[in-house]
DNA sequence: AGCACGCCGACT
DNA sequence: GTCGGCGTGCTC
């Protein structure tokens, strides 16, 4: 080495699932900092990695057993409030430090030259002549930035071929671009739209602190229609307005929200940039590249986009909130919301959390002022909320093989005769949930999993939800092997839309569900066929719950409301409210009033009777008393620890283990273990142990001191889930 | 996550 | 005798 530039210690953080740093030298003529990406040598293979910590302390490995760094790379450092991120989620997780930094490099490497293409751009003289199509070419320019002929099909709203006719005529001038395409600047100056006095006023407040570049958590709440996505829209519309600004909105599923990117570029007059898991390596590229170098101001994405290096952030919006999906529930387990309050505190700016139904955690927020509450009361238009009754099916009793009852059905005839159209809510995928023998009560259970294999019409096969393991059904009982003897158990979609076929034979028929929509297009034409009202039924699973806008349905109906009310999961009652009152507001949209009717065993359940009689904050104050009582969130710190493993013995011994010294005192109780919901799980063997804790210890440290207690045991996971939301 | 090291079965 | 299966454990 250069005895001008003597080596270096430095902590190197690679995208492993390692706990910590590892330590190497370096060449003092690599003018390194913090946040560099490096490639080092490790166990005699080149891995890419980042300057964690150019001035470590003592670590106490030996200089003899390190390595030498052995190149830098042109990539622009990682920013360091995304270190500093990266660092907090890690922590309070309790992950791996290593496993968290992968989440923000999920990149292609800095090795990834990019590419020359030929990009078009508008002509300098311009004959005066034009089609209608090759004007909306030149309107849908900004300025002289080029674009692929794509870009411009896209913007511009037209085919490929009036774009090949413009570069044959030299319309369209070829120009040479090294490096990706760049994405096109939303526009500010466009006309917004026109807000109420509420929206405006709601909007106002969120500016105002959006000028300041303080940190502040702002709760939007309103029914749905009511405009909150115009409100926000205004105030990202300012926020752009600050030089290199960045705006981050996070959205429960990306591959759903079409009709929300096309009023984004309605409004900014460009799409957004978009981040999501599916995206291909190039995609990736593109946007990840555009991001750090600040071009990518508007990004909507999926949770993981909180991981993106945003430089310059200055608003983020989380929208539906509520949304279970934030939640990740493998892997790092983090919930995407809470995470977005944490990013926008670390990056100085308000942070808006948008839904129609906000999650306790967040009213409760709210109520005692830690966060801003606008609430937005009108509905838009003249529509009306709809209106609700429950059906009482221990008295409108269902025939065998019938899951629509007899008051159902009277409304759903009615309501077909009106011409109107009538959406029917079951949140199970498939025909039958299970399937089993007539003649030995032979159950068709998942091999890997303790669950009841699907019956699945479409494909023909028994498929698990959990684990994905599928069969062909079997022509005869592979316990007693009798033919025919096996019969479907319970409804799903599917079988719910065969009997709905078999009571209107003429109607038209579309079922909602994952396995239908296998594509955003698939999604778009099931949307445009049921706005065109091509369709008089829909029957479908939650996925119709995602905010869809159709001004002919006018009726719900809800198979079985009961679906989802019991378990140990604490948030089960609200859940199950949310879930009831999206769906509740697909009825009624536009001019058109609507119906809800619940078809429920339990109608005194607080759920339904809060939902019936309207009176949400009765149901709202109640669930919140029994949590505080409970001492559950947000009350109370809950985790969940679960061990799984193969050998059953080996994970009921490592509980028992961990049992004995469980941490017990006012402050923190370990419930457990027990068998975990699904106790056999892709072939492993499950147990649960349930950590309560109250807010003046951290949980975290608690359990970080608990599981130091004992050693690693081989054969035996430990997964931590801190504010667990999936029970399962 | 990879990759090496290691300890048992079927091959030139 | 060696090639190679993938179970366990370490990587600065």
């Amino acid at each position: 080495m250069s005895e001008l530039f003597p080596s270096q210690r430095i902590q190197i953080l690679l995208p492993l699932p390692l706990s910590g740093v590892l330590d190497y030298l370096v060449s003092g003529d690599f003018n390194l900092k913090e946040g560099d990406f490096v490639t080092v040598p490790l166990s005699g293979r080149q891995v890419q990695g980042v300057v964690w910590d150019m001035d470590p302390k003592e670590s106490g490995v030996p200089t003899e057993k390190l390595k030498y760094v052995t190149a830098n790379s042109e990539l622009p450092a990682l920013p360091l409030n995304l270190m500093e991120f990266v660092k907090w989620v890690s922590d309070y997780t309790l992950s791996p430090l290593g496993s968290v930094l992968k989440m923000a490099l999920s990149v292609p490497r800095g090795s990834d030259k990019p590419k020359k293409k030929i990009l078009y751009k508008i002509a300098a003289d311009l004959p005066s002549k034009l089609t209608k199509s090759q004007n909306r070419v030149c309107d849908a320019a900004i300025s002289d930035m080029p674009l692929s002929v794509q870009a411009w099909c896209d913007v511009a709203v037209v085919g490929q071929g009036v774009i090949r006719g413009m570069i044959k005529t030299n319309l369209l001038i070829p120009v040479e671009v090294y490096g990706e395409e760049q994405f096109m600047t939303p526009d500010i100056d466009l006309e917004s739209a026109i807000l109420s006095d509420e929206q405006r006023t709601a909007a106002d407040h969120i500016i105002l602190q959006q000028k300041s570049d303080t940190y502040n958590c702002i709760l939007l709440e309103g029914v749905t229609g009511s405009g909150k996505t115009e409100v926000y829209f205004e105030a990202i519309a300012e926020a752009l307005g600050k030089e290199n600004s960045q705006i981050l909105v996070l959205v429960p599923e990306i591959a759903l929200t079409t009709q929300w990117l096309e009023r984004f570029s309605e409004r900014f007059g460009a799409p957004p940039v978009i981040w999501h898991s599916e995206m291909t390596p190039a995609q990736r590229r593109r946007a990840w590249w555009a991001t750090i170098r600040g071009e990518a101001r508007v990004i909507v994405g999926a949770r993981s986009a909180l991981f993106l290096p945003l430089k310059n952030l200055k608003l983020v919006i989380v929208d539906e909130e509520h949304s279970q999906t934030f939640k990740q529930d493998e892997g790092v387990m983090y919930n995407g919301r809470d995470m977005a309050v944490v990013r926008a505190m670390q990056s100085h700016c308000p942070i808006v959390l948008a839904s129609a139904t906000p999650s306790l955690e967040t009213l409760i927020n709210a109520e005692n002022g830690k966060y801003d509450w606008l609430y937005l009361g009108e509905r838009h238009g003249p529509a009306e909320l709809p209106q609700m009754a429950s059906v009482d099916l221990r008295v409108h009793k269902l025939n065998a093989g019938s899951w629509i009852s007899e008051p159902l059905f009277t409304a759903l005839k009615e309501n077909y005769g009106r011409g109107e159209q009538s959406l029917l809510y079951l949140n199970r995928r498939g025909y039958a949930p299970l399937t089993l023998c007539r003649s030995c009560g032979h159950r068709m259970e998942c091999p890997h999993c303790s669950a009841w294999l699907v019956e699945h019409h479409k494909f023909n096969r028994l498929e698990c939800h959990h684990c994905g393991f599928n069969r062909i059904v079997p022509d005869q009982c592979p316990g007693c092997e009798a033919k025919e003897s096996l019969v479907a158990c319970g409804p799903g979609v599917e079988r719910v839309a065969e009997e709905l076929q078999n009571l209107f034979p003429d109607a038209r028929l579309a079922v909602m569900s994952s396995d239908e929509i296998s594509s955003p297009k698939a999604l778009k034409e099931m949307i445009e066929n049921i706005e065109n009202h091509n369709v008089d039924f829909i029957v479908g699973t939650q996925i119709v719950t995602k905010g869809y806008h159709f001004p002919m349905l006018t009726l719900v109906g809800v198979i079985d409301a009961d679906l989802g009310m019991s378990g140990a999961d604490p948030r089960a009652a609200e859940r199950t409210w949310q879930q009831l009152e999206q769906v509740a507001g697909r009825a009624g949209r536009a001019e058109h009033p609507g119906r809800v009717i619940f078809q429920t065993y339990n109608p005194d359940h607080p759920v339904l009777q809060a939902l019936i009689s309207g009176d949400k904050d009765l149901f709202l104050e109640q669930e919140a008393a029994s949590r505080e009582a409970q001492n559950l969130p947000p009350y109370g710190k809950l985790a969940s620890l679960i061990l799984s493993g193969p050998d059953k013995n080996k994970v009921i011994n490592a509980c028992k283990h961990l049992a004995r010294l469980a941490p017990h005192s006012d402050d923190i109780s370990v419930l457990g273990p027990v068998p975990a919901p699904l106790s056999y799980l892709r072939g492993n063997y499950r147990y649960r142990f349930l950590v309560k804790a109250t807010t003046k210890v951290k949980i975290q440290n608690e359990i970080r001191d608990w599981l130091d207690k004992i050693p690693a045991n081989r054969g035996v996971r430990i997964q931590i889930d801190i504010d667990p939301y999936s029970f399962y």
